[in-house]
DNA sequence: CGTATTTGACCTGG
DNA sequence: CCAGGTCAAATACG
């Protein structure tokens, strides 16, 4: 556990923070801002426990958290025998539709070798669904979406696309909130961390890393539906953006295609509601009634329950995670 | 054995 | 027609 790492993760905390002020005054959602509070305790808890991790002789004292398991096997609702064509034309066709109706953001993020895929993790569980050779870029994009997509209908995807010249950027574009709860795994781990067995890890320059990081590291412009925030502005000059708002992410994720890096998962801490609900119904009347009235994560959540129309008791299953090759 | 990923075919909008 | 997005059969995984 290395300082530099350290002094990322805190770096990363500052700037959600940065973002946050910005957004303070502004009438932006308040979801945004939550998130972006969520974000920074994260981060910041984990800057915690690693700075811990250095010398742990010295903060020993309860094992920490404890590992509250919310983990429970998985309900299905099965009956699932359709197989209509026409049906799933039907499916599809709908599909189209909200395709263009989600919103969809993009954020391109940073994975520094020290983080790996860690802590990047939105608590949101994907699965992948294709991966496709794009155009001008040097690496497949790949494609994702909610793994409870069937069970609860939750469209969230996201499709990742990493950086051509720089291999430790992705840009990952999420269409649509999720309806699903997110992964409510607690964690407070990473006391032993062995100085991970990376035969090819790009170590030296971290420290000018840094700097690139942060200035690349949160970049996000929200599109489609109409959250703005012209306010948001960061010391960096890269908005580039001109008709696209600039916003926080939801949650910056990652989980790549096949490629190198391997590593553990892991998810920020506390489980927390999801910012919106968003169904085939209008979106922007949606909106607007959320600006105006959504003011607590739970009623949201009350709200898609209801609307969704699944018992409270819900359970789903966050156990596996795997990483790729 | 159930789930997740892979991967080529298929579909659709521009 | 093509590029990008999705499906779904075949695999891999645990």
């Amino acid at each position: 556990m290395d300082l530099s790492s350290l002094v990322e993760v805190l770096m990363h905390g500052e700037e959600q923070l940065r973002q946050l002020e910005a957004c303070l005054d502004v009438h932006s959602p308040v979801e945004h801002k939550k998130q972006l509070v969520l974000q920074a305790q994260s981060h910041f808890k984990r800057a915690i426990s690693m700075a811990k991790s250095i010398d742990p002789e010295r903060f020993r004292q309860g094992p920490g958290a404890s590992a509250a398991a919310l983990d429970s096997p998985r309900s299905n609702s099965g009956g699932s025998d359709n197989s209509d064509k026409a049906l799933k034309e039907q499916e599809r066709r709908e599909m189209c539709k909200k395709r263009k109706t989600l919103p969809k953001w993009t954020s391109q993020i940073r994975i520094s070798s020290s983080e790996g895929v860690d802590g990047l993790d939105d608590g949101h569980s994907w699965r992948k669904y294709g991966q496709k050779e794009i155009l001008g870029a040097k690496y497949p994009r790949g494609y994702f979406r909610c793994t409870h997509r069937n069970t609860v209908g939750c469209f969230a995807m996201k499709q990742v696309q990493r950086s051509d010249d720089d291999p430790s950027v992705f840009d990952i574009t999420y269409r649509g909130e999720h309806t699903c709860p997110q992964k409510p795994r607690t964690v407070a781990t990473s006391a032993l961390h062995r100085p991970d067995i990376h035969q090819s890890q790009q170590r030296p320059r971290q420290d000018q890393q840094l700097l690139l990081s942060f200035q690349t590291s949160l970049k996000v412009k929200t599109e489609g539906s109409s959250f703005e925030d012209p306010d948001q502005n960061s010391p960096f000059s890269f908005s580039s953006t001109p008709m696209s708002t600039l916003c926080t992410p939801p949650t910056p994720e990652n989980k790549f295609m096949g490629s190198f890096s391997p590593s553990p998962c892991r998810a920020s801490s506390f489980g927390e509601a999801p910012p919106l609900h968003i169904t085939e119904s209008d979106l922007s009347d949606f909106i607007s009634a959320t600006t105006s009235a959504a003011t607590s994560s739970a009623m949201d959540i009350a709200f898609m329950l209801d609307s969704v129309g699944f018992d409270p008791a819900f359970h789903f299953d966050a156990s596996s995670f795997l990483h790729n090759l």
